[in-house]
DNA sequence: GTTCCTGCAAAATTTTTGCATCAGT
DNA sequence: ACTGATGCAAAAATTTTGCAGGAAC
């Protein structure tokens, strides 16, 4: 754990400061909790609870109410910056929308609990096929993956 | 309220046996507010939280805990009758799940609330692709849809 | 200087568990 | 009869709210 290396084309970096304005323009004001819950999930790779997100936090040495976080958390979703994501484990997670609009979804291994992302612009395209034919103005979606990741698969002969 | 006079193709009375079925198959025992509560779930279209199960059980007439509702739902999820979906507001909601593998997704609005069902054969493409190309066995899966219903949705001119 | 953010503690919700009793097999 | 199911109450876990003090604008 340190800066954000990139794994494939880190939008971490540019994130922050999207979410950083996209506060400021909902009239939101800067905050020691605000900059430390945008930090943490900038530099997370995928989902964490609030609960992850406060841990981390305070594991590097900041004071930060888990209230706080919650609050933050809040805020960044109103504004669109984050995508909050269940697994069906009634804990809520949390994750950077990167301002370009694109995301991914994600496969959860029922057996050791991994969690992957992935993305799928056929299954998108699909997405938006069900808005158009129901009449419905889809604005967020949510595809969540229940399975075996290849770790957990019984590997045969 | 009465009996399930099916809106689509009632799998309600077909499904009902087969929850039935199934928990006795896995060595559960039959009960009370077993019933109640297969009951009332084929009777729902939809899906419905553990307390709107409750209350509706509550409303029939009959004295059923909050507690077992909440373990005849997780049995019956555990043996695959009942699908458990999460809308992102903190609460679980569960459906019955058609012997016959079929199963729906839902568009919920968030202005009104109200919950949708539909149905893809290209979003369900497009997913067993996804499993595929990410070499996870994929067991389950969620589509959550969020937007503006047609009745929600600013109608112009 | 005013208003909002923050941390802590308390409250509210949703879900789970303990236990005595009752029902199913 | 034995074992599991059930209802009620208490507990646990997650998220929200109240409030006093401090920071941002």
């Amino acid at each position: 754990m340190s800066s954000g290396r990139g794994h494939h084309h880190e939008p971490a970096g540019a994130w922050t400061g999207h979410a950083e304005s996209a506060l400021r323009a909902a009239g939101h004001r800067s905050g020691g909790a605000r900059s430390s819950v945008i930090a943490q999930l900038a530099a997370s790779d995928c989902c964490a609870t609030a609960q992850e997100v406060h841990d981390a936090i305070r594991a590097s040495g900041q004071r930060v109410g888990l209230a706080s976080v919650y609050r933050v958390l809040d805020q960044l979703v109103a504004v669109g910056a984050v995508t909050r994501v269940e697994f069906g484990d009634g804990v809520s997670r949390f994750e950077p929308a990167p301002p370009d609009g694109s995301h991914h979804h994600h496969l959860v291994c029922e057996r050791c609990g991994v969690v992957r992302p992935f993305e799928s612009p056929e299954l998108e395209r699909a997405i938006h096929g069900v808005g158009d034919r129901e009449r419905f103005r889809v604005e967020t979606h949510e595809v969540v993956l229940h399975g075996r990741c290849p770790d957990c698969l019984p590997k045969r002969a």
